[in-house]
DNA sequence: GATGAATGAGTGTTCATTCAT
DNA sequence: GATGAATGAACACTCATTCAT
């Protein structure tokens, strides 16, 4: 790759080959990552992430038994970051608030950018299924678990069934408005936060809170 | 294949030309949907698809140019059937009405069965994407036109934009229960109906409505 | 094909069978003909020369055992027009007279039109190499018949082989100038007349033989 | 397959990778080559060819994007050895020299064996027909200047057109003698030179040249 | 460890030929 | 006889994976 600087200067600082190994596997990684977002992943063959990442196609399948392999650790890699952190529903302003995390979410997919292999994969692998499935599930428990919360509080609609708001807030944040170029108009982020907003609190909960002023964050 | 008819009806002559292959088209067609939907686009070839339709690898290609055609045949098949009517949110009860509305799509969406491979297609076959855009863009216009009446006859909420509670209705009913074998619970067509009617009636209204008495709709 | 009029009129004129088969072989080998030419044998597929004949592809079996089978056929019908008659060297001007039959043979090359085929054919099927050959071979007899005769009259140069210039009279008239596209200069009947009969006569003779007054020549 | 060499001398380390790949591409060009001689080009596939040079069908394209190519690389490889000197016409015996000339010729147009190709293809590939033409004209070219020398010293006929002479020669000497299985006679060389010089010198200027004894060549 | 040339099963597609109607 | 739908072997070409160097 770009191992001739050592060659020049000796063995000298003698990077451990860990290190030198990890830097391989990370770099077909990335190239994996950028390759599959751009091209699909049926489309990109290991020939490719090997040039890509300036090594030769046999050292691909040295860090990586296969094609497929490759993806799940990249998934791995990336699906603790998908992780959005429980949020706050209680606090002065939550449909600001809900905004700004939805926009963080937004870029956090954008940047992990498996939205582009995850629906060609999907179908046909069980396992990358319940990964992803489990991963899911850990969101929406999130979710829940703040909407209780508020819920808790009584300062939710009593007549909404939860769980249902919470698998409806997670759709909506998942099929963002990044995505809706789809659909006519962009709805921005600040409007979808008013959605669930709604979906959770009555207007006069909103109001009572905005009234609050500095409302304790959890 | 299926010659069915004549075994029962005994030997009426000439089954028309014509009808003949229709049947072998349909059972292609039918091979094809069912192919797609369990194995996906690019692990379905050719050479299945006749296999499982009865017939020999070059008569696919007299009924169609290539897999690429019968996926588009198949499309033009489905989409129609796919298109909900315009919803009527005003009625005694607007709730069971559209759990009923979203039951009935839902059925439609499974028995087309086309999710299973337009996420593997829609980055890649831009014409593709287009006519699903172009359905999703006159769906969005269905929906959006009856949140107008409602909105016109001052039922709905006033602080919602409009069409990003069309597009929350679209992505929510789009991703319906069914779908959500992935996240652990299902909610219930009901359920999902009652969050919809949140994003667009205050409980107010719906009070109001239902009082009106017995006004049948659709 | 076009058997509709009978049906409409009744058996009344009653083409023999025969008849009828003769025009379709006939359409057929036409069809055959004027594709193999305008396309190339190999290109050209049995449906489409079916098709062009105005038959179903069936039929082309009926009167063909294959492709190659009308191909042979088309030769065997066309080879005898390609006979040169042979040609009369002792006239008052045999330059003028050699180029009218050039032009002639030239034309009939043309309308044979086998020329586009041949080359692709003759090194993979011996069978066609060898009549074709003995076409060859015929004209070849000819061809030095009558340059015989004129030899014995004492009108040839002496020092050359009769055979090889036979050979050579041959090669020209087959190459002949409407080929010529390809080579720079497209060298005219007249021109090439000349030529060969340099080859023929020694000068003086030509003179001598134009002084003899208006002999007609064939 | 050619590692001959090295079994022989015993084990020089290291075959450079570069000639390996080279040995391997020859093995396919003259596999190509023997292989498009004896069945044609279309008659010949991709994994014969292969097959032939002892790899796999993969390996092929490899070193050739495609038949085609290495079709148009045998050609490139072959084609100036099939360029022949600019013959010289003014020598004490001009018969005798072309006759070798000839000689040698055909044993380049033998060796390079695409005449058993070239008319397959001609028809079907304007960009081979437009190098193949190139090359007939530079040899039309360099025939001709040859001529117009001889001819500027008046050593030619002065009533035969210097161009269809040129293009005469060409093409007796194209369909040379070699090729003549077809017509009965094989023509030997020294006849077919005398054909030549018939065509380009008067007998008495031959007589001249010859009696110079050492004559200047050009 | 690293290389990249080699592999060969597998893909979509064509077409000469057959045969039920 | 005539039809044209059906056949299936064959082709050019790709790519995940292996392995000699």
């Amino acid at each position: 790759m770009a191992d001739r600087e050592e060659l020049l200067v000796g063995d000298f600082p003698f990077v451990p080959k860990q290190e030198r190994a990890q830097q391989k596997r990370n770099a077909l990684l990335e190239s994996g990552h950028s390759l599959f977002f751009s091209k699909g992943y049926e489309q990109t063959t290991a020939k490719e992430i090997a040039a890509h990442a300036g090594v030769a196609t046999g050292t691909f399948y040295r860090y990586f038994s296969d094609k497929r392999q490759l993806l799940m650790a990249l998934l791995e890699d990336k699906l603790d970051k998908l992780l959005p952190p429980e949020p706050t529903w209680v606090s002065c302003d939550p449909e600001a608030l809900l905004a700004s995390l939805l926009k963080a979410h937004n870029n956090r997919l954008q940047e992990v950018g498996l939205r582009r292999v995850l629906p060609e994969l999907l179908p046909k692998d069980p396992e990358l299924a319940e990964v992803l499935s489990a991963a899911r599930r850990k969101i929406h428990g999130r979710i829940l678990s703040g909407l209780k919360h508020a819920s808790d509080s009584g300062l939710t609609w009593k007549d909404l069934d939860l769980d249902t708001v919470t698998w409806s807030i997670m759709v909506l944040a998942e099929n963002g408005p990044e995505k809706g170029q789809q659909s006519g108009k962009q709805a921005d982020f600040l409007e979808l936060a008013k959605v669930m907003c709604r979906l959770v609190f009555p207007p006069d909960v909103l109001v009572k809170l905005r009234s609050k002023g500095s409302g304790p964050a959890e």
